[in-house]
DNA sequence: CCAATAGTTAAGTGTATGCTTAACTATCAA
DNA sequence: TTGATAGTTAAGCATACACTTAACTATTGG
């Protein structure tokens, strides 16, 4: 296993986490705070926290505390940089499932392949 | 910790991986053999079979076996799902955001606010 | 047939992850 | 000042993950 953490894994391991996604998708509608995110979350406040703490170690979060509330919000940048990497490779691909349909196109102009005799 | 695994957690769960990811990227370039997938990668042919399948169960790739040789293709359909689910929350998040600038441009014509004499 | 090639499978190991409980700190409100 | 609120931190535990080695099967070229 590799040990360095780039910051995609960081933001791939964060996103594979379906309380991790309920969190981002909640917080996609606007800053809450954590016992807000807390709220529809069938675990301890102390769970959240830490999954909170993942979020923010891979770019996806940011928070700052007022008093004793801790205001969480998205950054755009990290979910960005996370679809670019998926939609370059899907790319890639799809540009060359249509350099491959050009090349049958022209090698075999007809729908049928023609019937040797 | 849930352990129902939807098909978004084994996505990203599978990306999140950097060697699993040096697979999506080689295989956006086109098909290509297990051995070959193996070729760049500092470990045994067995811990990487095991990391196809975990791309194979998470349905961003497929393979078949020929012969002796298994070929391997990227699922762009699988890809375009993960790239989809965080495109949303990204535009819901920047929907929110303009609606905000529309807001405080409606309330507060001016660029500098009005000092209060 | 037989050796090389290509991949598969099982078992074991160390580390990471997702929780819990419990004890704690800081802020706010009466 | 005191009690409730909001969050933090540490320790522990069970399970999951990323490997390795080793023994194995199937295919193919000579």
């Amino acid at each position: 296993m590799l040990n360095y953490q780039a910051p995609l894994d960081l933001a791939f391991q964060a996103l594979a986490d379906p309380t991790r996604r309920i969190m981002v998708e909640r917080l996609s509608q606007g800053p809450a705070s954590v016992s807000e995110l807390a709220q529809p979350l069938a675990m301890t406040l102390s769970a959240v926290v830490q999954h909170l703490a993942v979020l923010e170690a891979s770019g996806l979060v940011r928070s700052q505390k007022v008093g004793r509330v801790r205001t969480c919000r998205i950054e755009p940048q990290a979910l960005h940089s996370a679809e670019r990497w998926i939609s370059e490779r899907r790319a890639s691909w799809e540009r060359r499932l249509d350099r491959l349909g050009a090349f049958l196109v022209e090698t075999e102009p007809t729908t049928k392949p023609r019937r040797k005799k």
